[in-house]
DNA sequence: ACCTGAACACCGTTCAAGT
DNA sequence: ACCTGAACACCGTTCAAGT
């Protein structure tokens, strides 16, 4: 975390500080159009300064689109944990997840777009796909960690033994989640059934089977580099 | 379907079908790039027009960049239509949807990308995303008579006589298989355990549910609207 | 260290002609 | 009906200065 130490500064030029202004005026374009077509320029517009500046703060208009993302990650990450407060069984645990992740996506479509967008995965030096991933990671470990526990209190069949396992379960429930969330904010799958119907139909079947999988663990029963990714 | 009987002229004007040679350079680039920023003008100029020459044939980019997830759709349903040759139980025709699913995927992710991107979903009066829609629809709908198959043989825990049940269930099973699609090529959950794995957990687990949540249908049997939508 | 302002090589799209 | 070519109002990004 560079650039941290500076307190005793009036003012570094114009306004204290541009990066965050331009991260905020980028959130709300994308939030009031819904979309992220908007140029550079006129971000730098809206923030009262001169097209260049934004790369005073960041390498390109992609740079600047991930240090958005990463405020929606950071989002999913604290609305997951809101919603958690106060459950302890983790089949309960693993719905109200799946609902606020659901609920979050309606909110604002394009955000989530963005987050798990192509323009921000392909990118290869640069440190910023890093940071999205690594608070995406962030998020992540909120629900791991649920499946964790199940697995241990025998609630759902998954290994408590294999880290293996819990990262595929977990990814099965991840992906059945953001599988719904983008086909409904996208209105792929066209249909007038209410949100929330589909997203109940979605947890009941996919915690069915993560309370029932475990029958046919016995069928891979040596799997000797289950410890390997730690 | 359109502008299907001529066939005795020599040639339009330059080669006869500038929408086809558009469409399929449009794809090229997609495949070669993994991208679609690039410019209208740079397919003009491969397929050897004026940068005006596209607009006889489509009434934007977003237009032309539909017509290419068209072709997508097409592959996807084609694709999907081929693995399930010569099977029969709706089980493990839902495992060989799945996977191909995924491996069509994994073979071009921008253009799966592009199949599902917002850029093609919030065009509102044009026939194009009209178009889109329903070729997604075609796709959607072999998935759905699976469905109901198993429904009727009592493979699958959703009632037989149902619509609406069968639909939720169905977009159940796509959610999870897009969800993982769209993880893994975007490489959003970072682990290297191999995708056939993270592939074969989910539909283990998916498919599990789909057998078992029948016995927890009692908990709402009348629903009186369930023929609502046919 | 952070910003301006001019400049470059591009865009998407439109308009007026051409055949 | 389909295409060209010039034109318009924009971009993202770079460069040389300014404070």
């Amino acid at each position: 975390m560079p650039k941290k130490n500076r307190r005793a500064d009036p003012r570094p030029y114009h306004h204290g500080d541009l990066r965050r202004v331009l991260i905020d005026t980028a959130l709300e374009l994308v939030t009031d159009e819904q979309d992220w077509t908007f140029s550079l320029r006129e971000v730098a517009r809206r923030a009262g300064v001169s097209p260049h500046a934004p790369y005073n703060h960041f390498t390109d208009k992609q740079d600047l689109l991930g240090a958005v993302a990463v405020v929606g990650f950071e989002r999913l990450r604290v609305g997951m944990l809101r919603a958690m407060a106060g459950i302890d069984a983790p089949e309960a645990l693993l719905a109200v997840i799946g609902r606020t992740y659901v609920r979050l996506g309606l909110e604002n479509p394009a955000l989530y777009r963005l987050m798990f967008s192509s323009a921000l995965a392909d990118v290869g030096p640069g440190d910023r796909p890093t940071l999205v991933r690594s608070t995406g990671a962030q998020a992540r470990a909120v629900l791991e960690e649920v499946i964790r526990r199940g697995a241990r209190s025998g609630a759902f069949a998954v290994s408590p033994d294999s880290e293996q396992d819990q990262i595929l379960a977990a990814l099965s429930f991840w992906s059945a989640v953001h599988g719904l969330t983008m086909l409904v904010i996208d209105n792929i799958w066209g249909t007038d059934l209410p949100v929330d119907d589909r997203t109940e139909r979605l947890l009941r079947t996919v915690l069915e089977g993560l309370r029932q999988a475990r029958a046919q663990q016995s069928r891979q029963p040596s799997q000797a580099t289950a410890r390997d990714h730690v």
